[in-house]
DNA sequence: ACTTGCTTTAGACAATGTCTATTGTAGGAT
DNA sequence: ATCCTACAATAGACATTGTCTAAAGCAAGT
């Protein structure tokens, strides 16, 4: 992902500073942060930038494919940088830890016809939940 | 579900009008409703019900595992009362109409151990997500 | 009928996300 | 190098969804 401000410039994004560190923030740490976690650490490293230049800048992420959107909890959409590898999740019940998994199999086909009701499908989801090492030892 | 009330008469659950009339709801038909539609539909028939009540009442359904929570989009959770036949959910990324689906296979045996970094699993959610045959019309 | 403890209520509060009108600025044009 | 202009950022109001609290209500056992 460190080629992620070029190839973004390629597409014609304007760059600024704000979407700098929000990229930046991202290609941190791989890990699945919310919007307002984006946005505290991009005020740690730029203070004047907005909240909502952060969402905005998450969507138009989104939008371009950049970055994934996942709903691991009922609460708050978490960011994945990690878009250009497919990839599952892995949720503790206890805690939220998140881990990203690639089970085996083609889950695309595990859906017969007469389950499909017409629809096209382009995507599948899947969320493993259960309770981590940690959580289990306490 | 028309036993529903039975069933949990049985379980010490108290009985008040405003907890029929929430199952009442949910029995009525077959849909993926949120909090907030369960309380709309459950004013028609009780004007007085309060919001507060609609919410606890479908937390506590979910604690009984009478009810399902699923979250299909990223907004508003939604009750699904098919809750004693396992099964998935495919959604229209356009109109967002819900289906419950069966796939096919075991998706929690298609995690490798190597990809449970030590979770005990307990579950697998999973979503396929496209387009409705109305929406690809339209 | 009485009592007790579980339920309900209204509305404040909290968390997350969206929108708007204004101000700022990146990057091409001159 | 400077200017322009369209795109971007900002603050803060607003919207949606959900939670909490203190007071009043009521189901069901005695």
């Amino acid at each position: 992902m460190s080629d992620l401000l070029e190839r973004l410039r390629g597409r014609g994004w304007r760059m600024t500073a704000q979407r700098r560190v929000v990229a930046e923030v991202l290609d941190g740490e791989h890990v699945h942060l919310t919007a307002d976690e984006v946005h505290a650490r991009a005020v740690a490293k730029l203070p004047e930038i907005s909240r909502a230049t952060v969402y905005n800048t998450l969507g138009e992420l989104v939008s371009l494919g950049e970055v994934l959107e996942v709903s691991t909890d009922q609460r708050a959409k978490r960011y994945d940088p990690n878009a250009h590898q497919p990839h599952h999740h892995l949720v503790c019940a206890h805690c939220g830890a998140i881990r990203d998994v690639h089970p085996v199999g083609n889950p695309m086909a595990d859906l017969p016809d007469s389950e499909r009701f017409g629809f096209t499908i382009s995507d599948v989801e899947m969320t493993y939940r259960g309770v981590c090492p940690n959580c289990a030892a306490a």
